[in-house]
DNA sequence: GATTGACTTGAAAATGATTTTCATTTATAA
DNA sequence: TTATAAATGAAAATCATTTTCAAGTCAATC
C-alpha cells in the first residue's frame, strides 16, 4: 500500500526512483528549487541559485536533470522571445501559462473557451486544427499595486 | 504624389528606402524570398535558396537583412519548439498563426473572440492581462486530404 | 557494514546558431 | 564621374546546448 507523499518535492522523488533514475545530491537540489519557485527559471539560473548552497554542481548537470523531468511531465519548457527556454513545474492537464511581465510569476488557467475559438477558425480557414499554443502577458495581483 | 506599389517587393522595397536603407542585391534577393515564401523560413533556408541564383551572398547578411526587415514589421519572428526562429512575412493588424504540420504552410486569421477568455482569466486569477501570444497547428485544406 | 557495477557526475571539448570585427565593395548623392 | 558612408562577406567571437570520457556515487548484494 502507498502513503502518499509529504509534500511536491517526495511527490517527485518518487517518481524519479520508480522511473530507475537515481537520487543523487545534485538532483535532490534541482528538484527542490525547481518545485519551490513561482516563476520559469533558466539553465543559468537554476545552475547559479544551486551553487549557492552546493558548489560543485556542473551546467551540464542541470540540463541532464531538466531533461529527465520534462521527459517525466514534472516541469514544462517556457519559450523566451530570445529563442531560450526557460522551465517551470508543469500542471496536470491541459492547462496554459499567465506570465507576469513584472516580477516573472507564472500562474496556471483553464482556458476552455479555446474550443470555440478554434471552431470557428476551421471553418474560416479550411484547416484541420489539431494543436495550439496560447500563453497571456500581464501584471499579477501583486505587481498591479 | 506617391503611386501605389506595384506589388509586394516593391512595397518592402520602398519602404526599407523611405528608411534610408539601400537598396543593394542581397536585400533584393532575401526580399523576394520572403514576400512568394507561403511558410516561415529559417535564416540558412534563406541563406541556401538565394545563394542558388546569388552564390556570393554571406549568411550574415540574411541574419541582417532580417533584423531590417522585422524592425520595420515586414516580416515576424515565428517561434520553432527547438528554440530557433523562422521569418515570415507579418500581416497588418492583430492576428495569429495557424501552422500546417505537415507543410509549414502559415495561414494568418483574426481570433477576436480571444478578448472573451482574456476577461474570464483576469477574473479568475486576478492578473491584468496586456499582452497575448497564440499560435495553432493543425493542416491546411492542401495536407488534409 | 563492505563490495561491486552500473548510473551520474563534472570538466573539457564539440557543436550550432547568432553576433561582432574589419577590410573591401557598392549604392547613391553631389 | 567621383566621393563617401552604408552594406557586404569572411573569419573570429560569443552564447546556449550537447557530447565525450574519466572519475565519483548510489543502491543492490554479499
Amino acid at each position: 500500500m502507498n502513503l502518499p507523499p509529504l509534500n511536491l518535492t517526495e511527490e517527485w522523488l518518487d517518481r524519479l526512483q520508480a522511473s530507475g533514475y537515481r537520487l543523487t545530491q545534485p538532483l535532490r537540489r534541482i528538484v527542490e528549487l525547481l518545485v519551490a519557485s513561482p516563476r520559469a527559471l533558466g539553465p543559468i539560473e537554476i545552475y547559479d541559485l544551486v551553487r549557492v548552497h552546493y558548489p560543485n554542481l556542473g551546467l551540464v548537470t542541470v540540463y541532464r536533470t531538466l531533461e529527465k523531468l520534462e521527459a517525466l511531465g514534472l516541469v514544462q519548457r517556457v519559450h523566451q522571445e530570445d529563442g531560450c527556454h526557460r522551465y517551470l513545474r508543469a500542471t496536470q492537464g491541459h492547462q496554459h501559462l499567465l506570465i507576469c511581465t513584472r516580477c516573472g510569476r507564472a500562474t496556471y488557467f483553464a482556458g476552455d473557451d479555446l474550443s470555440r475559438l478554434i471552431r470557428h477558425t476551421e471553418e474560416e480557414t479550411g484547416y484541420l486544427v489539431q494543436d495550439h499554443w496560447l500563453q497571456l502577458y500581464g501584471l499579477c495581483p501583486a505587481c498591479r499595486q
